[in-house]
DNA sequence: TAGTAAAGATACCGATCGGTATCTTTTTTT
DNA sequence: AAAAAAAGATACCGATCGGTATCTTTACTA
């Protein structure tokens, strides 16, 4: 157990909320360097560039959330109550999200529009991940019965997440979690009278 | 009609284009300068500083996009119809959104999470009037007994906002606009089965 | 057409950017 | 405890940042 592999740990956890928080572009390392009391020449010892370093804050910043994700799905036995975790893990973004600074992929994504192809396929592999995740959801819950068997599940899959991020762009912008919330009710009505099959 | 004032109007033209596809961090006023063909001196006799432009670019997208909007509304009969459209001028995000770079409220609104509060509230501005006017639409809905009586005015128009972002930002990341397509169908499900008027 | 005002270009400002070479300190190993 | 290796600090690099003072050119007006 190095001693300079802790510091490189903590260099990435203090980054990943900056760049959440302020954005890639926005985040120097003048930043970096106060937030984690490292001077320069110490933080290039454990990684060749700034990219590297936003990589790195990236993946943690994801498992983080991924994490509380994966700890809400295993309280919920349906593949409804499953797929509305998604939504209730954000239901406080605004006072606290499941990382600060909200949805990484949400940020990622809008930021890397234009140039950084490496972060930007960061931010793809992160969007499959939490759209493959929902698929099998999906998929279980018409193996089970639970939801209607002629289901476009990629339609369901992207509507989720679609629902899911929207909201959190529109409460954090509001500084009101109520969007987030009423987007729950709203999907659960929505699969209460078109996902789940009838007869339930 | 003075001459600096078309001018003016190039340089927010092209800031706009600027901004909305690199973000307002990435870009600089040599970026500016680059896409204007006007150095620096000659721009900041327009404009006081970068903030100034960055407000009049967004204005200036916003208006393009709300102008398309307008008038893809005036062609639809039905308030499902007009709710609709908010996702259909996105239909074609990846290749040719109704302004280069996507949708300026969801980049703006992620940009400018922590720092910018003047940029900030044009943001703010900008999701209040689309709210604002999903709402109206659905109120009127229910008023010609399209929609059901009891409807959550609110929550509709949050629900339809976040579809249409939330599949913007999956369709563009995934340079695909098939999310935003089927977002369309789904939206159109849930107001057929959920928000119309029962008998319909 | 001469004079004036507006518009734009040139050249510069200090500050900060990402990044590196080198020195010192701390930790680990023998 | 001595030697070696790892970790971090200091001081610097050229480039670019947003912004400005000043000069030249263009456009309008009398």
């Amino acid at each position: 157990m190095p001693k300079g592999e802790n510091t490189r740990k903590m260099i990435i956890a203090k980054s990943a909320e900056l760049f959440n928080q302020n954005g890639y572009a926005n985040s120097s390392l003048s930043d970096i360097t106060e937030r984690t009391g490292i001077k320069k020449g110490g933080i290039y010892r454990h990684f060749v560039n700034k990219d590297e370093i936003a990589a790195e804050a990236y993946r943690y910043a994801g498992s983080v959330v991924n994490k509380k994700i994966q700890e809400a799905l295993a309280g919920e036995e349906t593949a409804m109550g499953k797929l509305l975790v998604f939504l209730q893990v954000y239901r406080n973004v605004v006072d606290s999200p499941p990382f600060v600074g909200g949805c990484p992929l949400l940020n990622l994504a809008t930021e890397t529009d234009d140039g950084n192809p490496g972060l930007r396929a960061h931010a793809r592999q992160g969007l499959n991940n939490t759209l493959n995740l929902m698929k099998t959801i999906i998929e279980n819950g018409i193996q089970s019965g639970e939801f209607r068997a002629d289901l476009d599940v990629e339609a369901l899959a992207t509507f989720t997440l679609s629902i899911m991020e929207g909201g959190i762009m529109i409460s954090k912008l509001d500084a009101d979690n109520r969007h987030v919330r009423m987007n729950e009710e709203s999907l659960a009505s929505y699969m209460k009278r078109i996902v789940l099959r009838a007869g339930r």
